[in-house]
DNA sequence: CGGCGACTGCTTTTT
DNA sequence: GCAGTCGCCG
């Protein structure tokens, strides 16, 4: 869609390739956009400007880090880093960290952050926020000593540069007069507002995005920009598609039924010319287990009747439900590829070298300091790094600089430390990236460490794929950087473009530059092509992909919606985005399966069937299971619930009555008998729903939704309710 | 100082 | 059920 759009600018004369910008969220999607384009175009890719929008805000920083306020070969920290980063400061300023948990802290940073707020023009109205935003200001203060920025810092950053300073704004405005936008529905508040200030000089803002596919609110992302698009760009044209070329009628249908239940969509309607195909096949099975089990079975019928193995995925919740359903796979001897989990730059390993690189490109990178000080052991330990801490925070100074008046074996070994890392710096000074890469692998104590440990083969394999990494990207990093014969425009108040100082490029040594690229790039999880396997992944995990045949699992009140997402009418709509995400994943075939019981949390828990299944017509549906002819619940479990109480609609969900091979919905304690769906009143919370039922008779647990008070768990044999349906 | 056992808490995720 | 963190003990 935006490469067509790219190509079309080009072929037809109105845009040079240089004039275009292209914004994405992941590496891969950049990747794919510019192997399109270059499949459409017989152009050098590389004058083409495609990126993430942090890849490209950190080259705008580097080439006007000055301006910027940063060091040039400022160092790049990932959340894990970020994290770290804040429990440092919370303990070193003697902040309480149970009522400022570092989470909590990371949270409201990157929250501020990302709705462009510094901390000196937030305002407060609570002791706890004023403090927060305290922290949030020591925190800025040692990020820019160390000289180290956050992934928000990068767009923020940026944003402030472009908008603080007219000449390089208008610099760029005047240079892409494209702006093309994927996934527009993901950006957030900062990100829009970096985007309106780039095409602010009257260049052509081009967005495709699907509000319907809107999973990530949670992370900041507000759809809101959508409709803030179609208004602030009035003379803007909308253009909706509506026609599917990838699913059949009856995924469809299902998949517009259920989202239909949302409000405040911008609408649309997917059709297909394609026919009708097969209904959505939904299963209930008594277990998690045996719904792993039959998941197994149909996918053994279905490889038999000849389809690809990768043309099949199995998407969930979330990821703890992989492990049954990857056990019975491993069982049953069918290769499956899990995506999501560790990435390889995040690796502990990998980690730890980088941490190495890291000291040497800059010895005063505490965070890193920290990391590696005493990984491998060499005898320096939590007293001494006390001290060292104590003494850097008092001077000012970075731990590096301190360590030489740290008194005591402690220091001497502290000491011994530096000196590995200046000798490190020395040896690898003239070596090509990855010699000076496997250099101080070997001589960091890091190999050597991991031939010791028993799990240690594997780790060591990965050290020897960071030499390989830094070898593409040495060898990759010319085309990377970008600067080539092309002819850009100059101008004589921004002196140095992007184009001038991209990677290696305008002084960046090949080391900061790979350890920018390191940061930016989390690498592939583990999902090496060709191999033909079953495809698991979370349901977020899933978008953009599709498949001939998907599976749905795990489709349960708590589960999918999640229990968290429940509670606020637009928790509620993400999850109903997720499950029309989920759907539209088909092609050909989709399947819904669900378990009475599951293993969760170390607990057996009992669920009735998700409320989704309620909102798609039966006429898309083919019950493979007896669909048991339950009771419905009273549609009002409390009586008069109120308008747009996404849980009065809950309640209308069907129990599940039966008792089957061993499994209970219900359980008996007292003379009182709880069921799913029963409908119970509490002294102090009030009215309310079972939900869940967990534990045996003695230790019997609900979950039980009240209509005021919320989501409770309570102990069935201690709790005094009062059974009210 | 380091290793090991107890304790906790727990969606989704990219950069 | 499992991973990550904490605190105690050798």
């Amino acid at each position: 869609m935006l490469t067509t759009r790219m190509a079309w600018l080009i072929q037809t004369g109105q845009a040079s390739p240089f004039g275009l910008l292209a914004v994405t969220f992941t590496n891969k999607a950049a990747r794919e956009m510019v192997t399109r384009v270059s499949s459409l175009l017989p152009i050098d890719t590389r004058g083409l400007w495609i990126g993430t929008f942090h890849s490209l805000c950190n080259r705008l920083l580097r080439a006007h880090h000055r301006d910027a306020g940063l060091p040039q070969s400022f160092q790049i920290l990932d959340t894990t880093d970020q994290l770290a980063a804040i429990k440092r400061l919370i303990k070193g300023a003697n902040i309480d960290d149970e009522k400022y948990p570092p989470r909590d802290v990371q949270r409201f940073i990157n929250h501020a952050k990302e709705s462009g707020e510094r901390p000196g023009a937030m305002e407060a109205y609570d002791n706890h926020t004023r403090r927060m935003i305290e922290i949030y200001e020591l925190y800025e203060a040692q990020c820019q000593r160390e000289g180290v920025a956050d992934f928000p810092e990068l767009l923020l950053r940026a944003y402030e540069l472009l908008s603080r300073n007219a000449p390089i704004r208008e610099h760029y405005q005047r240079r892409f007069r494209h702006i093309l936008v994927d996934e527009f529905q993901d950006t957030n508040t900062l990100q829009y507002r970096w985007l309106t200030l780039l095409a602010g000089g009257g260049a052509s803002l081009f967005a495709v995005g699907d509000d319907d596919q809107s999973i990530y609110a949670f992370r900041g992302a507000n759809v809101g920009n959508m409709a803030d698009f179609e208004r602030d760009y009035a003379r803007g044209t909308v253009i909706r598609l509506e026609q599917n070329y990838r699913s059949y009628g009856h995924i469809l249908d299902a998949a517009n039924a259920l989202i239909e239940h949302n409000s405040g969509r911008l609408g649309k309607n997917l059709w297909t010319s394609q026919g009708a195909g097969e209904p959505v096949r939904v299963i209930e099975q008594p277990t998690d287990g045996m719904e792993a089990q039959w998941v197994v079975d149909e996918i053994r019928a279905q490889i038999n009747e000849g389809r690809e193995r990768r043309e099949i995925a199995i998407l969930y919740r979330s990821n703890a439900q992989s492990r049954v359903i990857e056990h019975t796979l491993f069982t049953a001897g069918i290769p499956y590829k899990v995506y999501g989990g560790l990435r390889f730059f995040e690796r502990q390993e990998i980690k730890h070298a980088l941490a190495y690189l890291r000291l040497i490109a800059n010895p005063d990178d505490d965070t890193s300091f920290l990391r590696v000080v005493n990984f491998p052991a060499r005898g320096i330990g939590a007293r001494t790094m006390e001290t060292l801490v104590d003494m850097a925070r008092a001077d000012g100074a970075s731990l590096n600089a301190t360590v030489a008046r740290v008194p005591g074996k402690g220091g001497s070994n502290l000491i011994q430390f530096v000196r590995l890392i200046a000798q490190l710096a020395e040896d690898t000074r003239q070596l090509p990236l990855p010699e000076a890469v496997e250099h101080v692998i070997e001589h960091s104590g890091l190999l050597q460490h991991y031939r010791g440990e028993r799990e240690g083969a594997e780790r060591i394999e990965n050290l020897g794929e960071l030499v390989t990494a830094a070898a593409v990207f040495s060898g990759e990093d010319s085309s990377h950087g970008l600067p080539s014969g092309l002819p850009r425009p100059v101008d004589d108040s921004v002196s140095a473009d992007i184009d001038a100082a991209p990677n290696l490029a305008a002084g960046l040594s090949p080391l900061s530059a790979f350890l920018s690229h390191a940061s930016l790039e989390s690498g592939d999880n583990q999902a090496q092509a060709g191999e033909d396997a079953i495809q698991l992944m979370t349901v977020h995990a899933a978008k953009g992909l599709e498949f001939d045949s998907v599976f749905i699992t795990g489709m349960e009140e708590g589960l999918f919606p999640h229990e968290n997402s429940i509670l606020d009418a637009s928790g509620l709509e993400e999850e109903r985005r997720l499950m029309y995400v989920a759907i539209t994943r088909a092609r050909e075939r989709l399947t819904i399966t669900l378990a009475q019981s599951r293993m969760l949390h170390g607990q057996t828990r009992y669920a009735m069937r998700s409320r989704f299944l309620q909102e798609i017509p039966e006429q898309h549906l083919k019950w493979l299971s007896p669909k048991v002819a339950a009771p419905r619940m009273q549609d009002n479990a409390w009586g008069g619930s109120r308008q747009g109480d996404a849980f009065g609609r809950a309640a209308t969900g069907r129990i599940a009555p039966r008792e089957s091979r061993g499994v209970t919905t219900g359980v008996t304690v007292g003379d009182q008998h709880f069921r799913i769906g029963t409908g119970v009143r509490h002294a102090r919370f009030g009215e309310g729903t079972v939900l869940g039922l967990s534990g045996s008779a003695q230790d019997a647990q609900a979950q039980i939704q009240f209509r005021d008070a919320g989501m409770k768990t309570l102990a069935l044999g201690i709790a005094k309710l009062e059974i009210v349906s």
